[in-house]
DNA sequence: TTCATTTCTTGTCATATGGCAAGAATATCC
DNA sequence: GGATATTCTTGCCATATGACAAGAAATGAA
């Protein structure tokens, strides 16, 4: 029994010693360097990963041309591209490695093998879509009601660790806000 | 084979004959009266619904306790909580009559029933959910890249009764505005 | 190290949108 | 049908954020 990542996601709490002997080799270590797309827009996901060490981005251009992070990914996120892997359909976002990460990965055939034999299995990753649902929604209302300030500083709360590596021009689309005015509004939370 | 709305969605493109006849019945027609409630915040969604006619929103108070419009429904529409009905837990969100409903409702002992036996049921269910989640990122990047005007003039033209049918106040909700500032958008594109 | 590129900050000004309040229009209820 | 409540519009002013540009700082490459 390794301790990596996949064995804390995947416990007896929740599966049969039986299914976790099926489940916990099905995924391979991979590690990507700084900077590499683990899916490009126009492909279809053949693989998710959960991540072991490092962080991940996904993004979307927008009609204008312009760069919008949708999500930062760090241990023990799952990283996927739900419609992509489900749907066996194209993607429109990108998956980036913002540093040199260490994943788990898993591909669609053996996700098939595992989803269709193991209920338990199957649950859980409906959770998991479920919550990742949930997310999205709690942080549409979020752009509505809460000021770009209060959504950075739920931001690093949640994730402190995540400016020290990625850029803050990334922050700055993901909170909805550009790079300036993502500086404008840490001077000021400086000066309190 | 009743002309319903289920009739529609649930075809011999995607089922058996034999599907179809056991899918079809398990809906049960049901009315609402303008304003009622279909889900209250803190209850358990146990059904979901297929709107045959009338208008639907679903809605969430935020932190400050605003009403928030966080989705408008009709034909075809499903109207469902997937957090709620799948994880079988309290929903945060309200989902109320907006008009006079007509709708088709499927309980969770019955899904169940044809999730498990049913594969093109439960392939369809995925579809669905997994539809329902791109559609929540795009309005996501919308909310960040568009402006309101812009988001104004697309929900009208994907959805050109709904204004006929709703109060401007829950649209400006939806589309994270003040109805003050969705009378002077109006303004604006009337002038032209 | 040195040069080039990228990222971050800061200034000035423009603009989209909000807050509040009052009146007008509309819908609702008995 | 008339009273009442709700919704919609409009005016005034405040503010959050954007656009653009220039410089500072940090990072990366040779």
């Amino acid at each position: 029994m390794n301790e990596t990542i996949i064995s804390k996601i995947f416990t007896s709490n929740d599966f049969t010693g039986e299914e976790l002997e099926r489940i916990i080799p099905a995924f391979k270590r991979v590690e990507f360097t700084k900077n590499d797309y683990l899916l490009n827009a126009g492909k279809t996901a053949t693989h998710y990963h959960f991540v072991e060490d490092g962080y991940i981005r996904s993004f979307a251009i927008d009609t204008d041309g312009n760069d919008i992070t949708t999500g930062f990914y760090t241990r023990p996120d799952i990283v996927i591209d739900w419609p992509s892997f489900f749907l066996r359909s194209p993607t429109k976002e990108y998956t980036q490695a913002l540093t040199d990460c260490v994943c788990w990965q898993l591909g669609f055939e053996k996700f098939q093998e595992l989803f269709h034999s193991i209920e338990n299995f199957r649950e859980a990753g409906r959770t998991r879509l479920v919550g990742s649902y949930f997310a999205l929604k709690r942080r549409g209302i979020a752009m509505i009601t809460d000021h770009a300030k209060d959504r950075y500083l739920r931001l690093i709360q949640e994730k402190p660790q995540l400016l020290n590596n990625v850029s803050l021009k990334h922050v700055a689309t993901y909170l909805g806000i550009t790079d300036t005015s993502l500086s404008r509004i840490r001077k000021e939370i400086a000066k309190e």
